[in-house]
DNA sequence: GTCATGGATGAAACATTATAACATATGCGC
DNA sequence: GCGCATATGTTATAATGTTTCATCCATGAC
């Protein structure tokens, strides 16, 4: 597959990819992690992880709404809070705090708490698994004794797309 | 100096130390930074500094303002947003993203980015200055050719006080 | 001195983001 | 079918942050 525009080498998108692909793939892997799990990907759910993933980028909870209800009647914050809700605690979605913005994960077998690098000019969001941030941050945090539960990272930038060429 | 509770080694202060010393200390350098640096420290920004010091904490901007209303008549979020702004540029304040909170800053002589280490028992946070943390994030963030701006890094937990002892 | 200028503050309204509370519906095991 | 837990509908409200325009006030030019 040469077409990986999310993978972990290279996690900003390419410009013209097939994103219909990537909605596509992130769907059918949430419908068999929830099947695994055993969690109830419902219809609603999967319309916002829908429209999260075709946003491709970061995207608000308003903005969310605003698309859900060009597909069900009668959408109300709540409706898309609560699928927002279920969809991060399945590590399906992440939310971006810096941005109160929401963006799919691209692996979320495994739990974890994304990191982010956020474009200040084009809006994307590449996320980042790097073990070597969060031991940095681990073994501060032990030093000072301090429990860790979860981890923020958020840089903002400019992606390779967007920073001046030299 | 045997009770600096904010000094870096110890960025969780011991409970019962003398807060006010904290505040008037924190408060004292900024009036001398701002001079050096030509910024005018107003008395509604030196106000808004000190309720933040003296809340000792993450504090949100609508609870300042209701502190602020104590001290002058007439005051309104964009009061408090303004001197925040302002605080936050000068490096007196820092924001906390996940908490939409505000929190004084230890060290504003040299601009930076905090890192914090928040208690979700407590509610107090920690500031790290860890080079580590910021390296390991840049060479990431360079790997990919991405050129970083700011980095945010909370990581939620408990502290030292609140952990179970084991 | 006073006058023009720009930054700081006052004041009202509004925009955005998120949650509370309670009713109704739906799926699933029995 | 019944009962239960979960999911969704619906209305209202809370919490956070911004826009806009008017007014004030310190500072420097003349």
């Amino acid at each position: 597959m040469t077409t990986t525009p999310t993978s972990p080498e290279a996690p900003f998108p390419a410009p013209h990819h097939d994103h219909g692909h990537c909605v596509a793939t992130a769907l059918a892997r949430a419908e068999a992690l929830c099947q695994l799990r055993g969690a109830r990907l419902t219809g609603l759910r999967r319309q916002v992880l829908e429209l999260v993933w075709q946003s491709h980028g970061p995207i608000g909870a308003y903005d969310l709404l605003e698309r859900l209800r060009g597909l069900r009647t009668g959408a109300a914050p709540p409706t898309v809070y609560r699928a927002l809700d279920f969809l991060m605690d399945q590590g399906l979605v992440h939310r971006i705090a810096r941005l109160n913005a929401f963006v799919g994960c691209d692996h979320p077998e495994a739990p974890h708490q994304g990191q982010f690098l956020i474009c200040t000019s084009c809006g994307t969001a590449a996320e980042l698994t790097e073990p070597e941030i969060a031991r940095a941050i681990d073994r501060r945090a032990a030093a000072l004794g301090f429990q860790v539960e979860s981890r923020t990272v958020e840089v903002t930038g400019l992606c390779p797309r967007c920073r001046p060429p030299a």
